[in-house]
DNA sequence: ATTGACTTTAACGTTGCGTAAAGGTTTACA
DNA sequence: TGTAAACCTTTACGCAACGTTAAAGTCAAT
């Protein structure tokens, strides 16, 4: 009737370094020690351990355990079922990471596959996934999954000769704006060119063109931190420098 | 292009102790520190927090996400896969919980419902589960789900009066078993008896009996640690003694 | 008497930061 | 120009549930 620590443990399956805890933490102690101090566990122990194991298998928290098991007349079904709903959301979460580490597999293997322009490839790719990575979110909260799916296909059909083009016209659009921003006046000639510059390197990607969506975007620049530390890299308040260009090009405000 | 400490954290939207994190383990170090020690980073930093954040997002762990980004030669895609397969496992142990947790909230319901003889109940159903709990996994193993879920059942139709002769029975057993002991012949009278009673015992709860399944299990008393347990309490090789008496009743050996 | 199996306490390591604490720096405003 | 607010720094404990030495005492058997 009598367990020494790691009788107990053998019978139960764990290790005797889990029953000090459980003494050390106060979630089960030994009925009592001999006289060199050994743990002594009776049968009572037995059945309180086989109880918390019981829920340890269910994964509830050793914390919780503690209170269902002291306490008869603790709701356990009540704590059960809140137990549930944390797997069940931790599930949700497992599942969303895993569509995502597929997608990632799927990429990375589309690369591996198409390596005629390897490295051309290789940089689209690696656009995607940056910009999937930056803004993905919440760019495909505010405007669908959709559309940033076509942006990206539309992106991954460029010839390398279109990519060239694309971030040729990107650099274009940064240098013009910083041209622009000289003269202080968002409707100068040369913001004016910087926004069409800026229309013609989103319709790369962009599924259709709106003067809307453009003025949309505009205001994003300056809303969105992390679009603002591109724009405003240089100088600060060039981001709302270009959101007022484009308001004037596009003839939108929002 | 230079980003003090607060500043990147807003951008890639972590906080400041993240970053000083990354610097300490080495994962990410800031481009150089000004004169007062502050940290500043520049734009390949942003970048590689990017590609961090990235893995991140999907559950890698920081010393894979270091080699993956570390190594331009690393195998992405293979680092991805193994991290898919740990997703994986992860989401089915999540699955066997729920369906665990989901069994015991509908017995613990079971028992909340039937308050007629609410006591007994709770002890049948407690019973259940210890049982469940001691040795659910490997006996369905052994047996299938089927022949536990049917002894389950029985158990739980069993009236108070068939409940008390069942456990009645069980201290019989257990009594008459320490008796025959001490003939220390298993094909003794009293040996012999206990076999029977055992045999009496079981049919309570099995769905059928058989003579080999009672061989089995005599031979299973002795070879699991937890079941021996319980029969050698007080005296060792108990267990043995009543295997071989078992083994004699039913003239099956395995 | 010695070996081997067992026990004890103490304390660090794990993962990825959160959260003070104590003190220096920079910036903005009166 | 003074000072308060907002930054920055390092140091270090805390978390969950133990695993893993390490140093030292105890027990059973040869």
């Amino acid at each position: 009737m009598d367990f020494t620590i790691q009788k107990l443990a053998k019978i139960a399956g764990i290790s005797t370094r889990t029953l000090r805890y459980y003494d050390e933490i106060g979630l089960l102690m030994p009925a009592r020690t001999n006289s060199s101090g050994y743990r002594i566990y009776g049968q009572w122990e037995v059945d309180q351990l086989q109880q918390i194991l019981f829920y340890r298998e269910l994964g509830v928290g050793l914390e919780v355990i503690r209170e269902i098991i002291m306490d008869p007349a603790f709701d356990k079904a009540k704590a059960l079922k809140r137990h549930r709903e944390q797997l069940l959301n931790k599930r949700k979460q497992l599942d969303s990471l895993l569509v995502n580490v597929e997608k990632t597999i799927a990429l990375t293997e589309g690369r591996i596959t198409m390596s005629d322009e390897e490295k051309f490839e290789g940089f689209k790719q690696q656009m995607i996934d940056d910009n999937e990575a930056r803004y993905g979110n919440e760019v495909r909260e505010k405007y669908g999954d959709d559309a940033v799916n076509k942006s990206n296909e539309k992106l991954k059909k460029m010839t390398s000769k279109e990519f060239e083009e694309f971030t040729q016209l990107g650099n274009e659009v940064k240098a013009t704006l910083s041209e622009a921003f000289k003269t202080g006046d968002p409707a100068s000639d040369m913001a004016q060119k910087t926004a069409e510059l800026h229309k013609r390197w989103l319709t790369f990607t962009w599924d259709t063109y709106s003067k809307e969506a453009h003025a949309v975007l505009a205001q994003m620049y300056v809303d969105d931190e992390r679009f603002r530390a591109y724009y405003d890299a240089e100088q600060p308040s060039v981001a709302e420098f270009l959101r007022d260009a484009i308001h004037i090009y596009t003839g939108f405000k929002n």
